[in-house]
DNA sequence: AGGTGGACCCGAACGC
DNA sequence: TGCGTTCGGGTCCACC
């Protein structure tokens, strides 16, 4: 599932490409992608956008265009973009749009599931729209213990359930919402009002430690996700609770745990989360 | 207002 | 073997 991490690696791979080039043509197939908007018309009106910087705001992709208008893009759960030079497309299934580029080269856009969405906005409009689904980037300067403080000291809800909330942390989704709660040495049902300055310390070192390291990995691929160039990330490999029921912790030895929190799989070590 | 659970999808894994 | 069922995960929305 892209999450921040795997969004940031796609971004990387693609800005060189992207930036600059115009959109020469537009193809959507699938009408959900830009629902309630028809797709015809949505792809009329990013025909002959320059593309001005590629940016990522929390899981969005931010394709901000020379005119000032905006497209965001969502790839929630198997949504991936794929750079394919020299109009390599082969045949594909679960390709929903491609968008032909002014050298030649094609981004395509694949989603099993069809949760993904691309939603084109004028100018002005990007921060309003942000600005309600999501807080500051968790590996940006603005996001601190001290600013969290108050905000998780009203909420009595699981950790889990606030490091997944995306108004408080931008961009970190199931996997390493369990990750970082290992680092950070947090249980994932200690209530939110219940940590101390320092737990705070430890839960934002702990968000920024499983971020990191799943940038420097190119992400994770469990089944679906995949790098612009088509590649798989690393960082599977090194879970250190995520998926890995009954295994030692790499920490203390205690076996794994796994749970459900807030309606999702959540794994962690009993022996060294508190 | 915070918290919870269902809906949206579809392929894989599971159960009989 | 084959077929039906369950699962999962990001976000939105209805509801408590």
């Amino acid at each position: 599932m892209p999450e921040l991490p795997e969004v940031e690696t796609i971004r990387i791979g693609l800005e060189p490409d992207l930036v600059g080039r115009t959109f020469e043509e537009v193809e959507i197939e699938d009408p959900r992608l830009t629902r309630p908007y028809d797709p015809r018309e949505v792809a009329a009106e990013l025909t002959g956008e320059k593309v001005e910087s590629l940016e990522r705001r929390g899981k969005y992709l931010v394709v901000r265009f020379e005119t000032g208008r905006v497209l965001l893009i969502h790839l929630r759960m198997t949504g991936s973009l794929l750079l394919l030079r020299d109009a390599a497309a082969a045949d594909d299934p679960h390709r929903r749009a491609v968008v032909r580029l002014d050298n030649d080269s094609d981004v395509a856009y694949r989603d099993v599931r069809r949760f993904g969405t691309w939603l084109l906005l004028e100018p002005g409009e990007l921060e309003p729209y942000l600005a309600e689904r999501i807080g500051s980037e968790p590996l940006g300067r603005s996001l601190s213990a001290r600013s969290l403080a108050d905000r998780i000291a009203r909420r009595r809800g699981p950790l889990k359930a606030l490091v997944l909330d995306q108004r408080l942390f931008a961009g970190v989704g199931n996997i390493y919402a369990d990750e970082a709660l290992w680092w950070a040495r947090l249980h994932p049902l200690r209530p939110g009002n219940e940590l101390t300055q320092e737990e705070l310390g430890d839960l934002v070192r702990g968000i920024r430690r499983a971020l990191r390291r799943g940038i420097e990995r190119q992400g994770a691929t469990l089944r679906d996700y995949r790098a612009a160039d088509g590649r798989e990330g690393s960082m599977q490999t090194e879970f250190r609770v995520y998926g890995r029921e009954g295994e030692p912790c790499s920490r203390c030895g205690h076996a794994i745990e796994k749970t459900r929190v807030a309606g999702r799989g959540t794994w962690y070590c009993p022996g060294c989360q508190h």
